[in-house]
DNA sequence: CGCAACGTTATTGTATACAAACGCCGGGTC
DNA sequence: GACCCGGCGTTTGTATACAATAACGTTGCG
């Protein structure tokens, strides 16, 4: 899209992923049009689509809101992506083909090197994501594709993996290991089964995270 | 939503569900602003809002066109609901009281209504619509629910129905009997089960009308 | 003192005018 | 004759002005 209305999208989504429009937060158009230096017109069709990412919501009728989740909300996120996750997993592994899987094994030794020594948390979870993305262009699915993108952009997802420890870290790693050798195979129900284990061990680490205020 | 943007969203999607608009049909915002008696300002609304809900696509930039299905997307959407629609109906197993309970057999009631004698297909849709609508409910997840909206509106899946045979709607009502029975027992997984058959038979039922010429 | 109704104001919805981008068609040249 | 370039028309993107609506504070009455 162009200029005004993406950089109008890009400028509101950034701050609701960095926490600087909170959850609960009002989102007034005119004073987003203003701090993105567009007018309202751009900024009325981003909110729509970040509406539809579930970054925001309506609510008495009109006004926008930064969506706020509960814990129960959060853990119904966790199922549906390990489900649909899974079932990504599952298509790929009968689809990908050696260049894909050349492409995640490349995802996997950036991510070693970047939990070795003092991790790079940022490095992680940019080669954490370029790995889940190949799974799910491997899938073939644009409705998958598209569903799922709802959910693991999340300011919640994002930041979960902010407090792995170095033990989480490895173990992530090691389940992407795994998860290569399932779809090298091309055995859909094993990458499922493993794929779905690892969306499932994330959710845990969340809710340790966060069940007890953070320190 | 207010008036002119509510109006041309209902205008908009009716004519694409009717076929008025059939798919791969060019969505000009002037013409659809003229024929809807509003402005551009609220087709362009509601035009975003039918993108989300993936009744249209954007192509080539900017222009938006009808979606256009192929059978590989609808296999896939069938899957995906089956899925969603199995997990829903697992959640809503835990979850359903005596009122939701009442509610689904009330419906239930009604297409059997529906189907003797001369079956009435508007009504047969609209008592299965508001079955699955209850058990959705019932599940209690509003990202579900919104995911599963996006896939049981489709005009693809609307059209289905229209080609069941006596059979086939004998055979949906039996099957949310069952559902009925799994769901007074609070068995989730017996209930995720039929759920899942009852979604892949509406499947096969689909394939078999669409894979040769309609007749 | 509390509640309710009204008026004010802040915020969103709608329309319209204008600008930019894209595709298309025609003319020119190699 | 084919290909490239440029101008024109169509279509979408953006800005702004205005209308409607919903929130909020204030004032008056019970």
């Amino acid at each position: 899209m162009s200029k005004a209305s993406e950089r109008a999208y890009g400028e509101i989504r950034a701050r609701i992923l960095s926490g600087a429009l909170p959850p609960g937060a009002p989102l007034k158009e005119e004073e987003l049009a203003v701090t993105c230096g567009v007018s309202r017109t751009p900024v009325r069709d981003a909110l729509r689509r970040l509406e539809a990412e579930m970054h925001v919501e309506r609510l008495g009728g009109s006004r926008s809101f930064v969506t706020d989740w509960s814990m129960d909300d959060i853990d119904d996120m966790f199922i549906l992506r390990g489900m649909l996750e899974g079932h990504a997993a599952a298509r790929a592994a009968r689809r990908i083909g050696p260049s894909g899987l050349a492409a995640l094994a490349d995802s996997n030794r950036a991510i070693a090197a970047a939990i070795t020594g003092e991790p790079d948390l940022d490095a992680f979870l940019s080669h954490n994501r370029a790995f889940h993305a190949v799974i799910l262009e491997a899938a073939g699915s644009e409705r998958l594709t598209s569903m799922l993108s709802r959910l693991i952009q999340q300011p919640v997802i994002q930041r979960t993996a902010r407090h792995y420890d170095r033990a989480q870290l490895l173990r992530s790693h090691a389940e992407h290991d795994e998860l290569l050798a399932a779809l090298g195979k091309g055995d859909s129900e094993w990458a499922r089964a493993v794929m779905t284990g690892h969306i499932r061990r994330a959710f845990h680490a969340y809710a340790e995270t966060y069940a007890r205020p953070i320190t």
